[in-house]
DNA sequence: CCATCTTTGTGCACGCGTTCACAAAGACAT
DNA sequence: ATGTCTTTGTGAACGCGTGCACAAAGATGG
């Protein structure tokens, strides 16, 4: 998972579990699917299949809604289509900024998923002089000096920063004064914001480093499989006093 | 958080906590930051804040790789950015290939953060001709074509997945039979693999929708508390059985 | 060498999330 | 109307992750 959000009461007021909630726009894109091609019906097992996820977790989700199935049938599609996008919002527009129109900005804002569902692109927004009245993905750039104005007359409340790590938090602080109150963050920088404010990440860094450690792990289970304890006992001089914990041996220099 | 792992067995063969790995690279940015800065012990109180977790979570953390501190002194930031390294498996490069080259791909190929730690891409390919042979990030495109030569000859083993939905699942299938055992899937779909390969997602659209949910929710509670409950009599006409549920009253037009 | 002070490492309890397993509910055929 | 069959909705148990709170460990000063 590229993402986590940062702190925040956790649990759900009396409402939908937040590991739910997460799944629900899964649901939702599986049963848009089906709904395209005019699939009336799909029972749970069929649906977890497609989002993958173990059906029995997708029911208790879909519970938390409210018993929008038939028992004996399954759930009507186009039914829960409207219940999940309603429950997320998604039947009104959401305009959303883009700050830091660089490579990754540019993406975002060419990315097609985004008006897809509900989300409109209200603004792009550099600091680059230079890149203040060029075309991005059909929309003229503005500078970052109109931030606050932009964010006012569009009432945004949805940010998105793809600025360099070092103005992230510089940037988020303006978002949040002028009044956003959801920010997706693609800095790779720890953000902090007022209560009330949700953060959102998405860190490719991370995701590669966390890939890579289960990849190390992976090779070095493997290594010793074939190798037996030969290469243990050649390894043997270092005792963290853990155990025989089947890690690569730290080679410390100092 | 924008990722999440796709199943798994989920428990660590008696090793580190997931929750534990994908802290690990927070803690490692705080850490190089500060040793950049030439400073040379902190403490879990500091360090945690830097990172933005709790202390008492971090210290757990550390204990689950050794114990790497000094009471009534702190960590060693040399040490311990050398510890971390090494448990991620950074102390190795480890070669990527980025396959589908549209702009989110030409973005991630020119992103700074890839190469800084560990990570080389090894690779650009696309199916599309006409991007055979262009330059991108300094690197020239390759045809899909030679994809399991590529893999084969540069032992690359972490694949990045940017293409359109429609074809993810077809070249992760095609990666994974050339070898590769960990994938991080930028494509808006669920990617089914064998056991031993690791996929995780990054989903730009499920992030802004659960930034919607809260948004939503936000916004209703503001307005619950300031109408009052003058507005819920009004839209009183829908009746879903599950009580008074605290949220947004339904206004489905059918 | 002893006292004090700081900070780590962790035992413990609690809460969220997941999964199993099954009763309740409805469709459908006869 | 009754029985059978399918599938939902959920009670209950379990496991992981989190955070508190404190004892153990070491530094530091006298």
């Amino acid at each position: 998972m590229a993402t986590g959000r940062t702190h925040r009461p956790a649990t759900r007021s009396r409402g939908i579990p937040e590991a739910t909630v997460a799944r629900l726009p899964l649901y939702l894109r599986a049963l848009t699917a089906l709904s395209e091609r005019s699939v009336p019906t799909v029972s749970s097992e069929e649906l977890a299949a497609a989002a993958g996820v173990n059906s029995a977790k997708l029911r208790k989700d879909f519970s938390y809604l409210g018993s929008y199935g038939t028992r004996g049938v399954g759930y009507d599609v186009e039914y829960l289509v409207y219940q999940i996008s309603r429950e997320l919002g998604l039947t009104q527009d959401w305009p959303v900024v883009i700050v830091g129109i660089g490579n990754l900005g540019a993406a975002l804002a060419n990315y097609g998923g985004f008006a897809s569902r509900g989300f409109r692109v209200a603004a792009l927004i550099d600091a680059d002089p230079e890149m203040a009245g060029k075309q991005v993905a059909g929309i003229a750039v503005q500078h970052s000096d109109g931030l606050e104005k932009i964010i006012d007359e569009s009432g945004v409340s949805i940010g998105v920063i793809t600025t360099p790590p070092g103005v992230a938090q510089q940037v988020c602080d303006r978002l949040v004064a002028a009044g956003v109150t959801s920010i997706l963050n693609f800095a790779p920088t720890v953000l902090s914001v007022p209560d009330g404010v949700d953060v959102r990440k998405v860190d490719l860094s991370i995701e590669l480093q966390i890939l890579a450690f289960h990849e190390q792990r992976k090779a070095g289970e493997e290594a010793e499989a074939q190798a037996g304890a030969a290469a243990v006992a050649q390894a043997a001089q270092e005792d963290n006093g853990k155990g025989p914990d089947g890690d690569v041996p730290a080679v410390m220099p100092a």
